[in-house]
DNA sequence: TAGGCCATCTGGTCCT
DNA sequence: AGGACCAGATGGCCTA
């Protein structure tokens, strides 16, 4: 399984583990040549209706398709296990078949929800998005938004501290500490809980209203 | 050809 | 009972 880098200051944020990284995804295939639910199943699946609204209650008329012609894996062995389960179950061998196919027509839907939320994730990570480079994958995706996340939250740590030092009345001209420095070796894991000396007073001292950028000032009732 | 990634089917489990 | 969620299995496509 890939493994995150740790997060260190001035480290790249989005690096992933070998193998994840974007030199993975930049050989060449578009995306669409692949993944656009053709796989063994769906007969006719329409590639073009990604949108989830449309997917989700026009489901498509294929279902009744649903791998039992296609020689996708489980056709016979499901006949069989649906004449022994029906007969189980009191039912019909057709209703067992038609509530299966209803079942599979359920999960796939919910499988494109779950692709178009990934897809929604990906449009928000800053990568390269180039018809040139493959789309990440689900897992990239999910290392990536993950590294990204914890990203915004270390710079928003650093933003809150740097104007509580600056609200202090600090000389612009003087050098910036260490602890306060973007780019150096000392950025906290976010949400650290560290008091900021005289924040509450000079945060609204200072704008005429509570910082959104200190973490005092935003967690005052 | 092996390995990675993916879509789909399927049965089981849990929840409403 | 029906739906949501999950994990395993299977087979297809693509790249190195």
């Amino acid at each position: 399984m890939a493994e995150l880098k740790s997060l260190g200051g001035g480290e790249a944020y989005l690096a992933l583990a070998p193998g994840y990284g974007p030199s993975a995804f930049a050989y060449g295939s578009t995306e669409g040549q692949r993944g656009a639910y053709t796989g063994s199943g769906g007969a006719d699946f329409h590639p073009g209706a990604l949108g989830k609204s449309a997917e989700s209650s026009g489901e498509q008329s294929g279902d009744e398709e649903d791998g039992f012609e296609t020689g996708v894996k489980g056709g016979a062995a499901f006949e069989r296990e649906g004449k022994l389960k029906a007969a189980a179950l009191g039912k019909k061998p057709k209703e067992q078949r038609s509530l299966r196919l209803s079942i599979n027509a359920r999960e796939r839907r919910r499988m494109h929800d779950l692709n178009d939320a990934l897809d929604g994730l990906r449009s928000v990570i800053p990568y390269a998005h180039s018809p040139s480079v493959r789309k990440l994958s689900k897992i990239a995706t999910l290392l990536l938004a993950k590294n990204y996340i914890l990203m915004q939250a270390q710079a928003l740590e650093e933003m809150r501290r740097l104007v509580a030092y600056l609200n202090q009345g600090q000389a612009l001209s003087a050098p910036l500490p260490a602890t306060l420095n973007p780019f150096g070796q000392s950025a906290v894991y976010p949400f650290t809980s560290t008091a900021l000396p005289g924040c509450p007073e000079k945060c609204t001292a200072f704008t005429g209203a509570a910082s959104a950028l200190c973490k005092h000032c935003s967690d005052k009732p």
